[in-house]
DNA sequence: TGAATTTCCAACCGTTCGGTACAATAATAC
DNA sequence: GTATTATTGTACCGAACGGTTGGAAATTCA
């Protein structure tokens, strides 16, 4: 069952959709959910409302599009940095950076738009619920995996406790977003990035 | 210059300020500051608008008289837990503890106010930034203090580092306010929290 | 070239928003 | 009792909200 793909008809897209979902992205981010008027959506798109909602149905349907291209670039950056480095301490410390670099970017909204937006609107919005509990137990577990197999592998000893470390790991980035979104620098984050550094992985 | 308190005159309030404040706590805190309708607030406090404009002056001014009150209430109940505890380990333990249970109190939104919605307002209205660096700064110094006082005593040793200690309890506290309000059960908080005070009091 | 299809733009829809005007009510002051 | 002061409930205000309509514009298919 070959799904043709018939050649597109009709006056063409003037936008990309990524492009004016990264727009979306910041405004959310900026101003959260409610604070995010439709006015102020598509001023920074640069696009009118009925190509919005041609494109993304509603606020709500627009809202769950720039969660998905937000954990599919931003989100899972530090994730990335994290998974792409052999060393398990050398991997946390780059989750860590990352973390740090991702929630304090120029020109960019302070803070995680999952920790600081979604979760509030998670709260009497089952669908964007269930999308969140499950990027959480993604992250989760594959953080635990990635320290089970460093651990199988002996570059964790049998008495370092994999899934608390994950815990305490993803417990660290918690508080980066928060404090971000708070208004810290750069350095009181990694300040607090060493601490726990230290902390989780002690000097022998 | 004694401040002479005439009697009051005119028609006497028919609520309790406090207590509608309580109920205005609960509205802000489980739907946030722009989520929270005039009409579900006055709902939930039982008066009616004019008499919300009377006593408090805008929504705005609602919003700030209830972020007092729930810091002199809920919010610093950890607090006081950690400060009547003599000893520095339990004391750290009395706090996790108690934010576990003032973030997962039955009947009442999951989550801290502060941590969840007085960091989002405070990102565009500076009245709302300032009291919540305020607040912050104060917590973060009594904290560092107290683990100072008891360096100084001999209960913690010199090699400890008081500051990235308070600063590591503070950002556990972030941890636990993010998870509960997505919906981490107490046994979940308890096993983080109990990580980190294994981490952060390391057995000798 | 002309029919069909899709997007784009201006204007508009009913609803809900935060906030108020006004008159009735309930207390004190004289 | 009468004047004064403040709170109460109803009803309403303009503005902003999310979302839609209808026709002009731009493209493909025939």
């Amino acid at each position: 069952m070959k799904k043709i793909e018939p050649r597109q008809r009709g006056r063409p897209r003037s936008f990309d959709r990524d492009q004016v979902l990264d727009s979306a992205i910041t405004v959310f981010w900026a101003k959260g959910y409610d604070g995010a008027s439709i006015d102020d959506l598509t001023r920074a798109m640069g696009i009118a409302r009925p190509s919005l909602y041609g494109a993304f149905g509603s606020k709500h349907g627009l809202f769950m599009a720039a969660i998905d291209r937000y954990a599919a670039t931003h989100g899972s950056r530090a994730f990335r940095a994290f998974q792409s480095e052999p060393d398990t301490r050398k991997a946390v410390a780059a989750f860590f950076e990352t973390s740090i670099l991702c929630t304090t970017l120029r020109g960019k909204p302070r803070g995680c738009l999952i920790a600081n937006v979604v979760t509030e609107t998670a709260q009497h919005d089952a669908s964007v619920r269930n999308k969140l509990a499950g990027m959480f137990a993604e992250t989760d577990a594959a953080i635990a995996n990635r320290f089970r197999a460093d651990q199988a592998q002996g570059h964790l000893t049998d008495d370092q406790d994999t899934e608390s470390m994950a815990r305490m790991v993803v417990s660290v980035t918690h508080s980066i977003a928060a404090r971000a979104r708070a208004g810290a620098s750069r350095k009181e984050l990694s300040d607090v990035a060493d601490d726990f550094m230290s902390a989780i992985f002690p000097p022998r």
